[in-house]
DNA sequence: TCCCTAGTTGCAATTCATTCGCAACTGGTT
DNA sequence: AACCAGTTGCGAATGAATTGCAACTAGGGA
């Protein structure tokens, strides 16, 4: 809901507050029907990674008669603009974030299948580290660690 | 085609040489038909991390008439017995490659598609550190690094 | 304010990777 | 040699995602 559990300190993650998928979708030049502004919304609200399946069902709540082949498209289209995140964790379902303004990686629960973002500048820096000395620069990167809760 | 680069320093990876995708195989329990045989001849030789359909050629090279339905059955079937790993980049493939002995993460040249292996032990004991911090243990993990090559 | 059109939508059909049902076949164990 | 659970080929089925097309509409311009 908040931004990403940070590790080692904390980042002041205050964000302007009209800087909505909404707005951010029309300042990327998206035209705006009512089916988008629900599917944004929706996607604005959700706190976990839903994907397109989860999607058509609020927004069906929401605004019924809207076709799954929209929220597809839709999807498609905002990551294209770099408006959301595509995912394909382990259990093959694409599921979708709101584009992050800060990056984040990924904590799986196997056990409950929750997913947990965190931040680690060390492991970003040296993520940097073995790509130079390998020869490259980093584009982007994807980093999954598939946990278990510690019990005590 | 030997192990993976290993950043920071080398660890002997001399493998037995009878240790063999076949001979894991049998071990495995698996009964070694024809077919298999050849799926795991191509699998062991594959530099790269073929797919389905990638394999699927090259064993219809050697043996023709194998069906791709058991291509996929044998890929599965091996999964599930630990003797390869199954991976989703992100260009939607599914693909595979014999299980390291030792763990190692996944350089994606978004240039050339082509996937490079390595081993960072820092990054390893990081990202321990990291889940044990949030309460987790660590099960698996999945670092893949999206590069480009720097021309110099 | 009304018009125009490129962008968007609903719907059904389609694609594409993967799985499945089933009868025929076969490794490898007794 | 006989047996049979595991394996295969084949075609049909599945399920996620995409697409063709005609109808619709957001939103910039006259």
């Amino acid at each position: 809901m908040g931004g990403p559990a940070r590790d080692v300190y904390d980042r002041d993650m205050t964000g302007s507050q009209d800087d909505t998928l909404l707005e951010r979708s029309r300042r990327s030049g998206l035209r705006i029907t009512g089916q988008r502004r629900v599917i944004l919304e929706v996607l604005e609200g959700a706190t976990d990674h839903p994907d397109v399946e989860e999607l058509h069902r609020k927004v069906s709540a929401i605004e019924p008669g809207v076709n799954i082949a929209t929220v597809y498209r839709t999807m498609n289209t905002l990551a294209e603009h770099g408006l959301i995140e595509r995912h394909t964790f382990e259990d093959g379902r694409t599921r979708f974030e709101p584009a992050p303004t800060d990056h984040h990686d990924h904590f799986i629960d196997v056990d409950t299948g929750e997913v947990i973002e965190f931040v680690s500048d060390e492991i970003e820096r040296l993520q940097e580290d073995i790509a130079r000395k390998h020869g490259f620069e980093i584009v982007s990167h994807k980093l999954e660690l598939y946990v278990r809760r510690i019990k005590d």
